[in-house]
DNA sequence: TACCACATTGCAACATAGTTGCAAAAAATA
DNA sequence: TATTTTTTGCAACTATGTTGCAATGTGGTA
């Protein structure tokens, strides 16, 4: 199971270190996104916080993982599926906030409608912000 | 002029100070949306930091004004139309960021389009964050 | 207009989020 | 293993946002 995580970062021309392996596998067994608060408390003092900040940024940068917009001023990163890669995104996103769990959800396999903008305004990336009830939550 | 900033105020039963007034200002000359940011570059050492939280919260309870989610970890605030009101909302909104002004719009006219959810979610509002070319900078 | 009750403001102090420079340590390469 | 390059940890700093409390301003009433 490491295996994939290291080979994502190998893929990547990454160099592998513990962070990287360490905080890539914490987002590849998480079904939600993660804020840097999520990482730091999963990862307790292993690392420094600095750190943290720049493999995120690292990985983002790489396309490994994109930003969630929130109201709540707090950043949250989810993974990329394999159709977004360094360079070549996929670039509408759709996410899930759940009112109650504040689990977020990366819905890929949702597809993003078409919008008929106005004159002169022309979209590169479209992300949905979607909040309610989750469906662990709604049973 | 100034009646339209002091009829909403009153009509949310908020009492009329400075700090009010010239906030709500702000907002109704500007076609787009606000950070904290800008409104304390606008008004300069006129009111405290703390003035323009509190302020921008209550217009926020009061539902004048809206949040937009954004990836760049600044709130930005923006006027509600009519259509909201206290308790009542309008509940779904697009928003358009510009890449090159960094202008943001709320594009009120525009449809949310209606999503095809994975069974169990259920949605309750719904934002949509597209970056691209504003019509003014697409000239 | 003057007074009073209440809401709002400003200040200080604190809390959280994120960035930068640099020396030490760890990976990658040879 | 030696050397080069990348990454990490630390310290210090900036930005963003919150809370308690005393002082001031607002709205209603006499």
């Amino acid at each position: 199971m490491h295996t994939q995580v290291i080979d994502t970062l190998k893929k990547n021309q990454l160099s592998i270190t513990d962070s990287r392996k360490t905080i890539l596998q914490l987002f590849m067994e998480s079904d939600g996104a993660l804020a840097h608060m999520d990482i730091e408390n999963n990862t307790g003092e292993e690392f420094d916080r600095v750190t943290i900040y720049r493999t995120l940024q690292t990985f983002v940068d790489k396309g490994i993982i994109h930003t969630i917009p929130s109201a709540d001023n707090a950043i949250r990163y989810a993974l990329c599926k394999d159709a977004c890669s360094e360079g070549h995104h996929h670039d509408n996103h759709i996410h899930f906030m759940c009112d109650h769990c504040s689990t977020t959800y990366c819905l890929d396999h949702v597809e993003v409608p078409a919008l008929q903008l106005p004159g002169g305004f022309m979209a590169s990336r479209t992300d949905m912000v979607v909040s309610g009830c989750c469906n662990r939550c709604s049973k």
